[in-house]
Formats: C-alpha cells, structure tokens, sequence
DNA sequence: TCTCTAAACAAGAATGATTCCTATTCAGGA
DNA sequence: TCCTGAATAGGAATCATTCTTGTTTAGAGA
C-alpha cells in the first residue's frame, strides 16, 4: 500500500505553498528530499534519504540532506520520530511508568497512570508483530523553561 | 523528593543479588555506577553519571561507564529511555499517529487510534509543565523478525 | 590464605551520525 | 537581466558511543 500519485501531489504542492509563504526558496535539492519522504512510508533515516535522492541529484550532499530536513520539519512538513537527540537517559526505577519530555531543556519527568499502564491497543497492530511494551511519551515545555522564556 | 536511603539500600542489595546470581563480579565500578542511578531521579545521560562517579573513582573511564550501563540494563536494573539508536526517522504524514517500533531490526510502523489520540493525562503532570503532544509507543519483535529467529 | 583465570577494566583510537565552516551557486524579487 | 541574501557542496570538526589492546582483579577452588 504505497502512497497515491495523487497524495504525493499534493504533499508537493504543500511543500511549494509553504515555500512561497515563508521567505523559503524552492530549490531542486529541497523539492527532491521532499519527493523523496512525500512517497515513503517506511520512516527512513537521513543517510537513506541521502542515498536515494543521490541518484537524481548526483552532487547533493549530506548537510544539505540534514538542513532540509531540519527545515521541513520546522515548517511542520514532515515529522521526525526520536525522543532526545541521541543521548540515552537512564534511572533505576523500574516501576511502569510514563515520560514527560521538555523539547526545550531536554529534561525528562516520570509519571505514573493505572489508565495509561493498561492501554488499548488496536487490533491492527497485531500484524506488525508481538507487543511487548508500551509507553506514553508527553512532549512540552516544562514549568522552568516556560518561565525563562519570558 | 529525593530517593530515600532505604530504597537506594534496597536497590544497592538488588545489584549484589544479581550479581551473584549471574556470573557477574561485582566490582568497585559497577557499584559506584548502579548507585549514581539508584539515588537519582533526573535521568541522567552516561556523560553525567561518568562525571559524578570520577569524582569518587578518579580512574574510571567512560567506556566502563557505557560498559556497565549497558550490563545494568540487560540485568533488568535500570532502564534507558530512547526510542532508537539515536537516528532519526522521518515521515511525511502528518496525521496524528503511533509508533510501534521493533527493538530488533528498528523499523517502525505507524498505527492510528481515535482513543490513543485523546489520552487521559494525569492532573499531575500538569506540575511538570504544558503538555503540546502525546504519542504512543510499543515495542516489541515485528513478525519478520520473528520468522527470522525461529 | 594463596593461586589462577575469566571477567572486567583503563586508555585511547576508531566509528558513525550529525553539524559546522568557507567558498561558491542560484532562486526569485526589482 | 541583474543583484543579493538564501542555499549549497565539500570537507573538516564534533559528539556520543564502541572497539582494541594490554593490564588488573573478583571470586572460585586448592
């Protein structure tokens, strides 16, 4: 179940809108990495993108590859699945609990719910494979950085 | 609310036990590393905790400090939040989704949940900060990985 | 208590993803 | 068509993490 002709048309023609609406330029480079995700669905890391947009724009380069998806994903174009910028977080408390996440600073809080312990999953999920964990992530800006920011 | 002492002794007694139910030795580093976590509550990443344990074990190095986070973890003693390995993945499907990621190969599939979309956040995470998204993640073996390992 | 050996360690090199730097190119408004 | 700031290419730099090699040591057994 690829994505439609039509639905990667109009992925492309957002992406030209909010180009023309921001002070963006529409480049070869960004439309390409864009064309690239607008027909995925399979989440693929940058250094895929890179490769396969390398096949139709031979000089493209890496940074250009990370900057435009930077920028795509600032313009809410496209959505990056990751919860810190890499660097593992660990504790000690292995009770069940959920995470509260400050895209600002970074930091993580714990929470705890009954209800969110025991969550429902969808039945289609079970053709993707046997669940093993589940965990609500709340993303935000925490109490500190909301004030700081004033 | 810092962990009391108690539970930093029972979470110390849980390393001794497992060690020797292993066949892991119970060194001088991997107890000042394990009790870094059992007295934190602010999910520290490994710079961090190799910071504060030099400050007691001057020679210890950051490899051990991976090292032993990482025996920790298999062990079941601490628990590390991430979702992958630190690279990103991007969609462009911007309808509010899910993830369900396998832990062995790290592909991740998006499911949809009317019920999942509207979560009931606990009171108390209102303390924490302004909650902007919530999303859902399962872990677990997709079934490619499955038939794989049979 | 002493000895022995696999497990664990220290130090620093290596790797892999991502970002930065600098000179060059180019989209799109005038 | 011309100009200018935005965007790019290429490669160096950075950052977290892992690997390699030689050394130390916990703890089992004599």
């Amino acid at each position: 179940m690829a994505v439609s002709k039509a639905e990667i048309e109009r992925r492309m023609e957002r992406l030209a809108q909010t180009c023309r609406g921001g002070r963006l330029k529409l480049t070869h480079q960004r439309m390409e990495v864009f064309r690239e995700l607008a027909g995925a669905e399979d989440h693929p890391d940058a250094e895929t993108i890179y490769q396969n947009v390398r096949r139709r724009v031979p000089a493209i380069s890496r940074d250009t590859v990370y900057r435009t998806l930077a920028t795509l994903e600032e313009q809410g174009l496209v959505h990056k699945a990751e919860i810190l910028s890499g660097r593992g977080r660990y504790d000690a408390n292995m009770e069940h609990h959920h995470h509260f996440i400050c895209t600002e600073c970074g930091r993580v809080h714990d929470f705890y719910s009954r209800t969110l312990d025991d969550l429902p999953i969808p039945r289609s999920v079970a053709s993707f494979g046997r669940v093993e964990s589940a965990q609500v992530q709340l993303r935000g800006i925490c109490a500190n950085c909301a004030k700081g920011k004033r």
